[in-house]
DNA sequence: GTTACTCCCGTAGTCAGCTACGGAGTCAAG
DNA sequence: CTTGACTCCGTAGCTGACTACGGGAGTAAC
């Protein structure tokens, strides 16, 4: 009976929660969103339980996570599974730090490169060029 | 006249770089490594260039550079062009501390997230859980 | 009631960087 | 001279997260 209760179609959904309708319809085949009842030879509704979940999607996904990750986070949402959705995130802040420390190897050993470069004259060979083909174990 | 001049079948050229035979035969279609010349109804041979060559496109790709940028660094080499592959690493740096930012941001939240998570006691929601439903603008 | 959106649904294409497959040709050992 | 390993070449498949297409059905405005 609220206003809000399944106004939406499809493209207002993806209007109100800026996430594409083709990506709105791949999430649910994903099984990430649900599919919502048609009525019989009519259109499906959408509601702001959809909106929360898209925000939800959005959201993991922007702290690392992949889409079946999502939804193993979605699966985890019922109160009682905290411990197993942080253990999940753990492990993804451990992935995280990992892959921070590869980008701040790579860009010591880029900014190295790049002032050498600055600092060349003359007739030497180009310090980038030259270390490409030297490899980085030096 | 040399010893291993042109020593190597692809097979011998990908054991001695640690490169799949199918990813040479791949950089070779994209144009990053020569196609040998076939002697008339025989087989190519690959020579330590080649071997150098892939060296120098793992190791750009090590530093974050896509293999189209690595052709472009490949077309550079050739001594008179360290300006602009220098402004090519540049541009990569910057793209390198993008990311680093990026993931930092990335790191803070979920190394906060799971530090709720692990300080959580009772029935309150899962941090973790009720933050994804907010999103990340809190 | 006609026009112009929008929705539905299945399928196919995109990007990068490989990786695999299959059939024919080549090479070296025994 | 046969066997078995390797090469050649074109084409197709993989991953992840979409994005596009097309034809038929439904809906809203005038």
């Amino acid at each position: 009976m609220s206003e809000d209760a399944n106004s939406f179609s499809i493209g207002g959904l993806a209007e109100a929660t800026n996430v594409h309708i083709e990506t709105i319809r791949y999430y649910q085949r994903r099984g990430l969103l649900p599919v919502p009842e048609r009525p019989p030879g009519g259109i499906r509704r959408y509601g702001s339980s959809d909106v929360d979940r898209l925000l939800f999607v959005k959201t993991a996904q922007q702290l690392g996570f992949n889409l079946d990750e999502v939804g193993e986070l979605l699966r985890l949402d019922d109160g009682t599974h905290c411990q197993e959705a942080s253990a999940l995130a753990e492990r993804k802040l451990q992935d995280v730090r990992g892959r921070l420390d590869q980008l701040q190897r790579i860009e010591k050993v880029l900014n190295e490169l790049v002032s050498r470069c600055r600092a060349r004259q003359g007739d030497i060979d180009c310090p980038l060029i030259a270390s490409l083909y030297r490899g980085l174990a030096e």
